[in-house]
DNA sequence: CGGCTCCATGTGATTATATAACGTTACAAT
DNA sequence: ATTGTAACGTTATATAATCACATGGAGCCG
């Protein structure tokens, strides 16, 4: 099996957002803000981490950790599934991608710098996805979590359903 | 290893909601429920399926396919990984029972019977997970997705944070 | 009854996802 | 130069999920 796609699925063609955009601006700049955020906070942006950024800039859709991997040994890193592992943590903890729970993979960042609450629709036809944002501490969440003394820290939502390129080829 | 714990993490001492409640009668309750719910849809309760929501609605919280297939096994049943995801697919389909994306585990669902897009709220120190209610195709998510043309059918909603009874363990 | 179909179950095997543990190396601070 | 820490590479293993195929029971129809 190669890298391509995992399972049966098309490999999704508008990726970010259902919309069309200048792919390789996103990328550079995505990188940019990733280093410059490095620099601010004095972290380490290491060859294994800007690699694995760019990756996922540059598929700009939803990456397992072992394709992930292979790309990465590709690129003359290591090949053990700790390597993969260890950059996508870094980069999720510092806002740079995230994980979609849902699919068990990982998708760069659409709102570089931006602090958010990210909230994601995926197509269940051809496992794209796009980045909302979301204000999960608002609304009926919040309130249960203020009544029962929950201290939320974190929320993932991710919406599950059909892109509108797949709405379109299915009803014409 | 034993199945009480995964890994180091205490069992949550109150499970449900964060609150106290009537065990026995919520367990009764879930099996009456589910029972009537399949016999009115022509959907066969069988004993697998039974047991693994008895199980769920026994313990009130998360539990991983695995756990849930040693238990089955204890209990007589296969002991094969299908067994488990079997009888878990069936209850999740049916909303006897929910999925927790960010564990990979399975809970019983806490309102049997109503209709409602579940969220959770999840305590990362102990593991324990309450249920409440959302309305993700309202708010911002529901605009963006209108906006795009993305049809949701789902949504997965949970928050990770720290639940009443660890945040007064922390802070006394 | 016998045969048929559908669905659920049991089992073996395999694939996918994730972490533990440990030694080594790179780097910054003193 | 020394030392403490973070990052890296590798081996091994744990955990999660699916595939493929055979068996067996419940309902239906003749």
């Amino acid at each position: 099996m190669t890298s391509a796609t995992q399972a049966g699925k098309p490999v999704p063609n508008e990726p970010i957002g259902f919309e069309k955009h200048d792919h390789g601006s996103c990328i550079s700049v995505g990188l940019a803000t990733a280093e410059a955020h490095c620099l601010a906070e004095g972290l380490r942006f290491t060859p294994v981490r800007r690699k694995a950024l760019e990756i996922l800039l540059q598929e700009h859709r939803a990456i397992g950790a072992y394709e992930m991997l292979d790309s990465l040994r590709d690129a003359g890193f290591g090949s053990q599934p700790p390597v993969a592992y260890r950059a996508l943590e870094f980069l999720v903890a510092n806002g740079f991608a995230h994980k979609i729970e849902r699919l068990n993979a990982f998708i760069a960042c659409a709102h570089p710098g931006a602090q958010h609450s990210p909230a994601f629709m995926i197509c269940r036809l051809c496992d794209s996805v796009a980045e909302a944002q979301s204000s999960p501490a608002r609304g009926v969440l919040g309130e249960a979590a203020r009544a029962s003394g929950f201290k939320i820290e974190r929320t993932v939502v991710e919406a599950e359903g059909i892109c509108p390129a797949c709405v379109n080829k299915a009803d014409g």
